[in-house]
Order: structure tokens, then C-alpha cells, then sequence
DNA sequence: CTTCGTGTTGCAATCCTTTTCATAACTGAC
DNA sequence: GTCAGTTATGAAAAGGATTGCAACACGAAG
């Protein structure tokens, strides 16, 4: 069995109390009879009981997770981060993986409450108000979207926008696909957003096409339109999507970057490896991982009625092999082939 | 405040033990008060307190879950497959990722044999006897490893060797090239013994190539080493490194499979999206997953001295487009051109 | 009529820690 | 020399659930 907090009292010849406290406020014990205490403590290898401790401090020192698919490079990226942070500050982390079903969130979130000290609710896809489902003395921290005054960290996504299409504004492309992910994603009506305005800015001109789901067959699946569209260049919701996209153009002959200029979002590590490199809109997955953990053990410290609670990071266009200058060939007028 | 025991039993008119017992062993109680207590206990959302109840029957209702690397496709489909075993046996799972790091995954072990009932070790890395690191109390699965008479779970792996290299001596390759993975992964050496027995049988010839970490980089690597060898066909270690691999063969002008047959492992869901698609030796990373959540439950509710302790499950050649008939100019005897 | 199961229920102990409150010793000031 | 104010420690009370043991009622068996 392991040693109890008892154990170590006897064998220090003190009481629990102060057991308890030279090990976890130091301050407030006698240096000669704190070292005692620690050196025993370490000798007998104590460590608290945290069903115990939980029980009595109300907290458990987990953390939850709530991603829609972990075998997205994007969100395993942020869990890695979430991971660290969140191990540095002696917490554990709960995944729970929802399988891009909003349903099994709202489940998920609900029994996830029960365990945990606070929740980190990654890109959602359920419903504003579904937030309510955890229970109120359940905080929540919001990665990838924003809603209310809830805590939140996102990523300047219509920035990024920007970056892609006056990169692509400055090759000449004329006419530029946008191809869309899921209809309720935060992040997807932000990059419409940022979309909207540089098209505007750039005297461009947008063919949104989708929804598409955000994996590689939601690309295959765009790519015959993004080729009857017209453009010379396309936007992908994300750089799994962007594969997808390129699979296809491939297939149907269509060059890339001489016959379509392709870029994604994201920046996840295959993005580097294909031929060609793709030249993507990153986005700082492991920073979001742990700023979002920042944020929501600084709402559990502070009781809520604290600091900033919002945080966004910037998005940085990484220019690689997949953009090239628009095709000699360039139609704006006819709108397609 | 959520409602307690106690709640429940002013309110059904019962004691706690009354509650308790209606919640957990229902066949204790009279049906009458037992329908009662249990729509007081849903009226008031009653769950019982995880901390409480962990500290007197010693068990926290959680599995710790340790991986190489969440962001590898194998793993990620692995974890997909534990995390639904578990929850259907209302266990939460802990997932710690060790960054390809052994010495991380000693530390973890230890931090996290304290809060769980048992842990599922599917990480090939770490030597054996480390295993030790975590205390007595807490049972340990293996899953893709076998270490003295533990409960683990593994894949067939040699015989995946035999289905590769009969499927590739069919094609009439007379030189086969092997891309090792890491030198103390035991699914590497599984992989070696059968690749060893199956030329043997074939009477084909084996280049033996790396070691190599096993992600898309270590592919790459080897990619002009495989071109020297003079094989004709090659065997990766998993399918991210025959990517890697394939990726470095276009580069360097070599086609597949034209010019060099490929075969992966594992069967991860980009294999089937690459062009051309990639042959490669399935395993069922879901089912593994879920057969080793099952191991660990069973070993946890028979306090070890229990039925079968090892599980082998199949593997499966998967034919797709990077395997082809051997080049004509095969040349066996000179080496390499 | 006593006795013995059997089926239900309640009492109370227990799990291990944290934390409030009280006690005690000691310091320094008036 | 007394009193207020620290500082260091201990005793004991939670905290919420589980569970061994006792008690009770009831019908059956002797």
C-alpha cells in the first residue's frame, strides 16, 4: 500500500496538519521541521491521495479536451500543445474526441463536467446555447471561436485571408475559388470574412464553393468545381482539404502551380512534404494549445471576474511551391473554359 | 451545489446506504424503493461524486493511455479505438504523449500510475525493465509489444511480412529491400524475423536498410539507399516512411511502380489517397485498440489471475497501385545499375 | 410456538486530505 | 510584569460515497 499522509506524521513525529502544510504551503512551518517532514515524506514516497485531496479542495487537477477529430494533424498539434501547458501547470488532460458530430459533443461535454476543473472546447461545431449543457461551476475556454464573453483564444484568421489573397493578387490571378468547410465553423465564416473584404480590396473576384467537409475527400470532391469555376487559383478551408484538392487536379491534368495556383490553411507538418510543397496560411497550433490552458487556469484562479479574456494570435502566410503566377491564359471575362 | 447522497435520501425518504445500494447493486433492493430513489436521483440530477467514491474503493474510474506521438495517423486511429472501449465501459482514459522520447515516458508512467486503475502502454521504445517504473498496484497492458508474460496485445506482423513478400515475389521480384524502423521498436524486429523466414521460403534475395526513425523524413533518407540497392521492391517500416520514400523516389525520377515497387504498414488513411494509392499490410489499429482497453478491464476485474493474457490479431495485405509486375531489365546478379 | 432463513433497510465506520480553530510558546512594547 | 501580536503546531471537523454489520419483518419449517 502506499504511504499515507499519517504514515508520514508518525514517522516525522508531527501531526497530519502539518504534514499536510510543509508540503503544500511551506511558509507556514518551521524550516527545521519542514525539512524533516519533506526528507521522511520523500523517503517513504509519499504523495498525496488526490481522491482525497479532491474531495475536500472541490478540485480534481484535470483539465478536459474536446476536439472534433484527433486524427486531424491540426487538432493533434493543439493537443500537444494543450498537453505541455497544461502538464507544466500539474494538470492532467481528459481527451475526448467527438468524431466531428455535434450530438456526442454535448454528451461528451456534459460527462466531462463532472470530472474536471475546467473544459477546453476546441472548434466547435454545436450550437452557441449547446454551451450551456456544462454545468455552471464548470469553466469553459473557447479555442478557435468566440461566442458571448466567454474566455476565448483564436487565430486572426481573416488576416491570414488577407496574406493569401494579395499573395495571389500580386501573381496576376484575377479570379480566386474559395473552397468551404463546414457551414457552422467559426473559423470558416472568419475566413469568409477576411475573404470577403481582400477580394474587395484587391479588386478581385471570389468563387465561394461548398460546404465541404474538412478532410481530404471534401477536397476530391471540390476540385471539378474549383476547375469549371473559372479560377486560376484557390483558397482551401484548410491544408487536408488542399491535399484532397490537388489529388484530384492531378488526375484531371491540371498542373499545380502552372495550371492552378492551390493554398491551404493551417500549416500542418505534411503540408511541407508533398511535391509540390504547399504554400499555406499557418496557424500556430501548439501557441493556441497552450494559450488557451493560460487562459483557463487563470479564469480557475481568479474565480472568473478577471484579466483578458480573450486572446488572438496571428496567422502567417508561408509562401511554398503550390503558388505560382497566373496562366498566361487568364480569363476573367468568360468565367470558364 | 450538485445534489449529494444525501439529498437523494431525505428526499426518497431512505438512507444513504439505501441509495447507494439502489444505484450500484440494484439487486439488493426492493424494486418498489429502488424505482423511487432512482427518479428522485435523476429528478435532482444526482451523480455520484467520482473523488468520494474513488477514495474508499480505491479506484478512480480512469486508464492512462501512453503513445510515441498522437500526430501519427497509427496512433491517433489507435487512441480513436481505445477511447470507445473505454467510454462503453464508462471509463475516462488519460492520453500522455511521449514526443518519441523513452525517457518521458518513464516519468509519465510514474506520475500517471497514480491516478488511474491501469495503463495501456503502446509504445515500443522504452526497454523493458523500465516497465517497473510504475508501482505494483497498477496493471499495465501492452499493446504492440510483448514483454515476459504481461497482457499485450500485438499484431501478426511477420506473417503481414509473408503476405508482402509472396505478393512481391509474385510480381516477380527477385531482390527485395527493407527499410528498417527504429532498432528497438519490438514490431521492427517482429517485422524482421518474418521478413527474414519469408525470403528464406521465397528464395528471394533481402537488402537490409536502416535503421531509420520511422517518419517521413526517415523515408526520404532512405530512398537513394533502396535506389542502390538494387532491389526492385521495397518494404517500409510504416506507410508514412513509404511515403517519405515514394516522395524521394519522384524526385529522383524513379516511378512507382514501374520502376520500384512500394509496400507500406499499417494501412493509415492517406495510404489510400496517394498517387498511386499504396500497397501496404493492414492492421486493425481500431481493434487493437479496443482489444487492449479489454485486456486491461478483464486483468482489472479479475485482480490478475485471469484467462487469457495475449491477444494476436491478423494482419492484411492490402493491394493498391504501388506494387507492380518486376521491371524487365531485372538484374539480380550485378547489383545495382 | 420457537427457530431459522431470507429479503430489506439503516447505522456507523472508513477512505485520506485539507482547513478552521484553538492552544501554546515566544517576542517585543508599554 | 503584563498584554498584544506573532509564529508554530495540534485536534478535530468536514467532504461524499461505500460497505460490513446489525436489525427488523415475514413466512416457513420443525
Amino acid at each position: 500500500m502506499a504511504a499515507t499522509i499519517r504514515d508520514v506524521a508518525q514517522a516525522a513525529q508531527v501531526s497530519q496538519s502539518t504534514v499536510s502544510r510543509a508540503l503544500s504551503t511551506p511558509e507556514l512551518v518551521n524550516p527545521e521541521t519542514r525539512a524533516r517532514v519533506v526528507s521522511v515524506a520523500r523517503r517513504l514516497g509519499y504523495e498525496p491521495n488526490r481522491a482525497a485531496r479532491g474531495l475536500i479542495t472541490g478540485r480534481t487537477g484535470n483539465l478536459g479536451l474536446i476536439v472534433p477529430d484527433i486524427a486531424n494533424p491540426f487538432f493533434s498539434a493543439v493537443v500537444k500543445g494543450v498537453q505541455g501547458a497544461a502538464r507544466a501547470a500539474d494538470y492532467s488532460v481528459f481527451i475526448a474526441d467527438t468524431d466531428e458530430e455535434s450530438e456526442s459533443e454535448i454528451g461528451l461535454l456534459r460527462a466531462l463536467s463532472k470530472q474536471v476543473d475546467g473544459i477546453i472546447l476546441c472548434s466547435p461545431r454545436a450550437p452557441d446555447d449547446e454551451l450551456e449543457a456544462v454545468g455552471p461551476g464548470t469553466p469553459v475556454a473557447l479555442m478557435n471561436r468566440r461566442v458571448g464573453d466567454r474566455p476565448s483564444v483564436t487565430v486572426d484568421n481573416a488576416d491570414g485571408m488577407r496574406q493569401a489573397v494579395e499573395h495571389l493578387a500580386a501573381l496576376g490571378h484575377r479570379r480566386i475559388a474559395y473552397v468551404a468547410g463546414p457551414r457552422t465553423s467559426w473559423s470558416n465564416s472568419e475566413r469568409e470574412r477576411g475573404l470577403h473584404r481582400s477580394i474587395a480590396d484587391t479588386g478581385t473576384d471570389l468563387a465561394h464553393l461548398g460546404y465541404f467537409p474538412p478532410q481530404f475527400d471534401g477536397g476530391v470532391a471540390a476540385a471539378d468545381l474549383v476547375i469549371a469555376s473559372g479560377a486560376t487559383a484557390v483558397i482551401a478551408y484548410n491544408d487536408v482539404v488542399a491535399l484532397g484538392l490537388m489529388s484530384r487536379l492531378s488526375a484531371r491534368g491540371v498542373a499545380v502551380p502552372e495550371g492552378m495556383s492551390v493554398v491551404g490553411c493551417d500549416d500542418i507538418g505534411m503540408s511541407s512534404m508533398t511535391h509540390p510543397a504547399l504554400t499555406t496560411v499557418a496557424v500556430p497550433k501548439h501557441e493556441a494549445g497552450r494559450a488557451t490552458v493560460g487562459l483557463l487556469l487563470s479564469v480557475l484562479a481568479e474565480g472568473g471576474a478577471a484579466s483578458a479574456l480573450h486572446r488572438e494570435l496571428p496567422t502567417q502566410l508561408i509562401v511554398r511551391a503550390t503558388t505560382g503566377v497566373a496562366r498566361a491564359s487568364d480569363r476573367p471575362a468568360d468565367g470558364h473554359s
